[in-house]
DNA sequence: TTAAACTGTTTATGGCTGAAGCAGAACTGT
DNA sequence: ACAGTTCTGCTTCAGCCATAAACAGTTTAA
């Protein structure tokens, strides 16, 4: 029943499960939630990019066009797609009655689903990206986790930034590494440095020292640990209670 | 000379410089490096994605296809663009001896340069991309600055990965802020968290506290604090000499 | 029973990357 | 001087993509 234009019901009520359906006509043969947990699984094989209309179509037999029945256009359907890989979100009461090991398992947590799913990264940095409950359900956890800091609501906030923007970096730099690539292009820039390099002093002792050898640490621990001691730190600084 | 296949150049060739020009034919009246300014111009104007070969070819009056003589292909394009962007690595020298003065410094230098240019986090996180010589100089600058840490070269490089990462989400957190847009929806959305506020209890303190105002302190510094605290702690506990 | 509402189709438009082939320009060695 | 070679820049084309428009068929409400 509520639309908004065209044929295409509203995004917003769209994902926030509000979809009045209809009465007359044949019965639909899809739902937004199965086009949207077809193209995940296209997005969890091939990435973000093969998601097309047409792909996900033929999982269903239907022809392309089939979709925009259900779903307003691509860029609704990967927001939908966001919010059918989110899981609820977690129960942090495990956790213990203090911030840190709270949102330290929040960052875990969703870093899970994260490294799952890859393209979320990309999925949930497109400039037209609508929030969805689910998301707001996760960033709820987080900012309930950072009220236990005692800091201001302008403070947590930015803390809250910090943590999930560490994630998403993280998540990005070890996705994106395409390891046949790597060694193609690698060998050929290993010898340009080393060709010049006095050019490149500190990186060259980094390389030879073997620092970027991918077996390194968790770079999601590393950060996570640095980051929260940081706040720690800015909380003996700034009693705010 | 150096060509690899077809009658493209070799990426590597192309980044570090080193086309040799040809003897015989016509004189070719562009070159990779103008190419890429232009394309860059017009990422500047109207983000990456408006970025194609046939527009960037309208800037010289020739067709899409005579970029194909200079360039490979778009992805190679785009790593000329950063090479382009990228100015030559600052020097720190100015900053003094220690080690956190000399990496704020730099963290500030090239957040400045991505946030002249904001297509440059999406342009270094293709999975194809080709490092060149001028992001290996900035590099090389930072590793330099962080070596004086005495940390572990391991912890260095995880130093080194932090503190890029967040000056990439900080800019990637702005940039992708559609004022009109984050209005439309913003507004059908906060009807919804309002509707439902018992659900979102933390989300919806932190809204009225005003937390979410974009009036807020400068996420790059605030952050970057956060994470220095951070490496400054690691420091003290594990003295490496 | 008729009209409205709905689904899924075909067709078409305009965008993109990039392959193939062609005309002509400018250099090389004879 | 004059081929032959090599190079530029063009046109054409194939194959993707999103999505608009028009249409045929189906189901229900009035």
């Amino acid at each position: 029943m509520p639309k908004t234009e065209g044929g295409a019901r509203s995004t917003v009520a769209l994902l926030w499960g509000e979809q009045g359906q209809p009465t007359r006509g044949p019965k639909p043969s899809l739902t937004p939630a199965r086009i949207a947990e077809a193209a995940v699984a296209v997005a969890d094989a091939e990435g973000l990019d093969a998601v097309s209309m047409a792909k996900v179509a033929t999982s269903f037999g239907v022809s392309g066009m089939a979709l925009y029945r259900y779903v307003p256009g691509k860029d609704e359907l990967v927001d939908l797609m966001v919010e059918v890989v989110l899981a609820e979100r977690p129960d942090l009461t495990d956790a213990g009655p203090d911030w840190r090991p709270r949102i330290t398992a929040w960052a875990r947590a969703i870093s899970a689903i994260y490294q799952a799913h890859p393209w979320l990264v990309k999925a949930t940095t497109l400039r037209r990206h609508v929030t969805g409950p689910r998301q707001f359900g996760w960033m709820d956890t987080a900012l309930a986790a950072l009220e236990l800091t005692g800091l201001s609501y302008a403070q947590q906030h930015q803390a809250f930034l910090l943590v999930i923007g560490h994630v998403r970096v993280t998540i990005q730099q070890s996705a994106d590494f395409d390891a046949d690539y790597a060694r193609e292009w690698g060998r050929l820039t290993a010898e340009r440095l080393d060709r010049d390099a006095e050019r490149f002093p500190a990186l060259t002792r980094a390389i030879a020292a073997g620092a970027f050898e991918p077996a390194g640490a968790d770079a999601l621990e590393f950060g996570l640990d640095r980051i929260l001691d940081g706040v720690q730190a800015l909380i003996e600084r700034a009693p705010h209670d």
